[in-house]
DNA sequence: GCGGTAGCGGAATCGTCATTCCGCTTACGG
DNA sequence: CCGTAAGCGGAATGACGATTCCGCTACCGC
């Protein structure tokens, strides 16, 4: 007996989650599940073997995103100096940036909850310890940071192409905004 | 001979209108036509009379928010006092939050060239005479602007509710980092 | 009121997918 | 090497939804 997959049977779950990022980058949730099927070299047939419906292998690409997230969260709950939030914040951005073209897609289903919040717990931490140390004035909010996020967000995945440069200091901006010392990061 | 549509005609096309806000709404641009057509209390091909295609029915919808928009534009430019920038963000906002819950339907397509180009050209021009008026910092550009226009388009239309305080908010913290005067507005 | 045309409704048509099914292949433990 | 179950491909099925068509209706000018 096996204990996973065999290993070409891997392989060509690779093939269809890159695939599948391509063709959802390029057509939205309008993508057709051929169109994966063929870009990644398999039939429909061993799409489905691997994912139950289209909605389940959406579900799987935004899992894996979120995964990386939190993983970023943790680094940064892990800085004492009281920039872990601005650290998330740039985090949030290269995330955001790296999904780019298939991210609204993910954004349109409810995320895993556990990750979410997670993810909105370590937001509320880090908001605590920068208005603590200073790092950002006293009268910023949670509140006032998620909005943040999802400003980010939605410059990042709004319209045509936007440089890591561009949002870099959009967030510089926005942190000055907000109280945060010059000298951040 | 008639000069337009006739009066029932008329009122059919202003349902259809709102039946298509309200249902592209809910359901994102899957939003079936028939849905539209029983919810504005036509046929289907009453729908069809009046616009040639679905896609020539968003198109409408844009055309509309975009006419709104250009009209604000031009007040923003008939101020004189260094908040023209100001004033024009605070109609994005409007803007955004009016055409919320179909808001991304309409993004997805390439706005009429020409209302477009007048919305840079006021940007452009606003933004010169805010850097002259010193209503925000000197090395505050276009770029700054549109990504600030575009990240808060992002905020209003990305997740939940948004309410009008909440990215008057963001809009305030940004503006402060962009070196405008408390006092701006 | 009347005639005629602008308008109307909604069944029928045509395509486009998601998803299923099953006979054929191939990896791999022994 | 072999047997066999895991995998595979892709045609077939079923829904759904945009768009068309045409016989019927109701405004509007006179």
């Amino acid at each position: 007996m096996h204990r996973g997959l065999r290993r070409d049977a891997l392989r060509n779950q690779q093939r269809i989650l890159a695939a599948a990022r391509e063709v959802f980058g390029e057509y939205g949730a309008d993508a057709a599940m051929e169109e994966i099927a063929s870009r990644a070299g398999v039939g429909v047939g061993t799409v489905y073997r691997r994912f139950a419906s289209k909605d389940a292998l959406i579900d799987e690409l935004l899992r894996l995103a979120l995964s990386d997230l939190l993983a970023d969260a943790d680094l940064a709950l892990a800085r004492t100096d009281g920039f872990g939030l601005h650290e998330l914040l740039g985090a949030f951005g290269r995330s955001f940036g790296e999904h780019a073209r298939y991210a609204n897609l993910l954004l349109q289903r409810q995320p895993d909850a556990a990750a979410e919040l997670a993810i909105r717990a370590a937001i509320t931490e880090l908001t605590r310890r920068a208005v603590a140390a200073g790092t950002v004035s006293q009268d910023i909010t949670v509140a006032d940071v998620t909005a943040l996020a999802s400003a980010l967000r939605g410059l990042i995945h709004g319209g045509g192409e936007v440089t890591a440069r561009t949002w870099q200091r959009f967030l510089d901006l926005h942190l000055a905004g907000m109280g945060s010392p010059p000298a951040r990061r």
